[in-house]
This record gives structure tokens, C-alpha cells and sequence, in this order.
DNA sequence: GCCAACGTTGGC
DNA sequence: GCCAACGTTGGC
């Protein structure tokens, strides 16, 4: 099954996600998303990278599943922001896979132009009020945005 | 900066 | 277990 994968980029972009081998989700603190990641996600799954809160928001290009789910380790960092006192080690609350970077596209496709698409109108990413931050995508729908970055070369 | 949407927390 | 208050997300 195919995902889209939120980030800002003013945090860590599609760019950011280039540059290293594979890049941990940590920080995730939703339990829906968190099942996501850990229930459902398959080594070598695909997922569109969505940058949020940036001008303009849209899909940037691809990232794939790179490991099985294990531990978030920020939740038993009493130093991270995303500590979680609730966690222990025998009894870990969060769960994440790594990602790794698969293609940025020539240009980002914009939440505009994707709310506009016929095709994509039942996107959940199109939706008013989807904040999970880790959605699945349909089938139809993800080849419709590559379809869609390919044709904007 | 505003605010709608909506998930989480905590008092009861 | 209800639900009001609160916090966060994220487009605009």
C-alpha cells in the first residue's frame, strides 16, 4: 500500500531526506499514525512526501519504507522534546520506521493543484480538517500524482 | 496571525 | 464514560 508522509520542510524537507542513507520518523505522537507505522507498513513501501506548513504546501516527491517498526528512542529521551514519561523501555509507547529518500520531483506538486484534480478530489491530503500527519494512499490516486509530477517534467 | 478542525486530558 | 478545556495542526 502505498502512504503520503507529512514533514515540514522548515524541519526536515525532501532535501534533508536526500542527504542521509535513511532518516528515523521520530516525533510522531498520534496513535493512528502510529499504528500506521507500525501494524501496517511494509519494508519497501512507497510514500509521497508532503510538505506541510510551507509556501506552498504539496507532494515533493518519494520516499520508501526502509526498516521494520521498532521503539521510538526520543520517548525515553528525558532531553528530546518528544519524551514521552508515560513510555518505558519494556513498555514503549511509540513505534516508527525509517525512511529513505527515493526521488525528489522536478517541481512540487501543490496542495492547490491536487484539491483541483478531479481524480485526487477524495485524497484525504485533499480533505478540510486531515491533520495525520501518516495517511494511506489508494492505489488510483498515487499513480494519478505521479502522473502528475511526470507530466510537469 | 487567525482560526477551523480535531485529538488529548482530566475533573467529575 | 461524559464532555469542557486545552493544545496542536496546518491552510490561508
Amino acid at each position: 500500500m502505498p502512504w503520503l508522509i507529512k514533514s515540514e520542510p522548515d524541519v526536515f524537507s525532501i532535501e534533508d531526506l536526500a542527504k542521509v542513507p535513511r532518516e528515523p520518523w521520530t516525533g510522531v505522537r498520534n496513535y493512528q499514525a502510529r499504528n500506521y507505522m507500525w501494524k501496517e507498513m511494509r519494508v519497501g513501501e512507497l510514500a509521497l512526501f508532503y510538505h506541510s506548513n510551507a509556501t506552498p504546501p504539496g507532494i515533493a516527491g518519494i520516499a520508501k519504507v526502509a526498516s521494520a517498526p521498532y521503539p521510538d528512542p526520543t520517548q525515553f529521551d528525558p532531553d528530546s522534546e518528544y519524551h514521552d514519561p508515560k513510555a518505558t523501555e519494556e513498555r514503549p509507547r511509540w513505534y516508527l520506521v525509517d525512511f529513505t529518500h527515493v526521488e525528489t520531483f522536478a517541481n512540487l506538486i501543490p496542495l492547490e493543484q491536487l484539491k483541483a484534480d478531479s481524480q485526487l478530489s477524495e485524497m484525504l491530503v485533499c480533505q478540510r480538517g486531515t491533520r495525520l500527519s501518516i495517511t494511506p494512499v489508494e492505489a488510483n490516486h498515487y499513480q494519478r500524482v505521479l502522473k502528475l509530477a511526470g507530466a510537469k517534467g
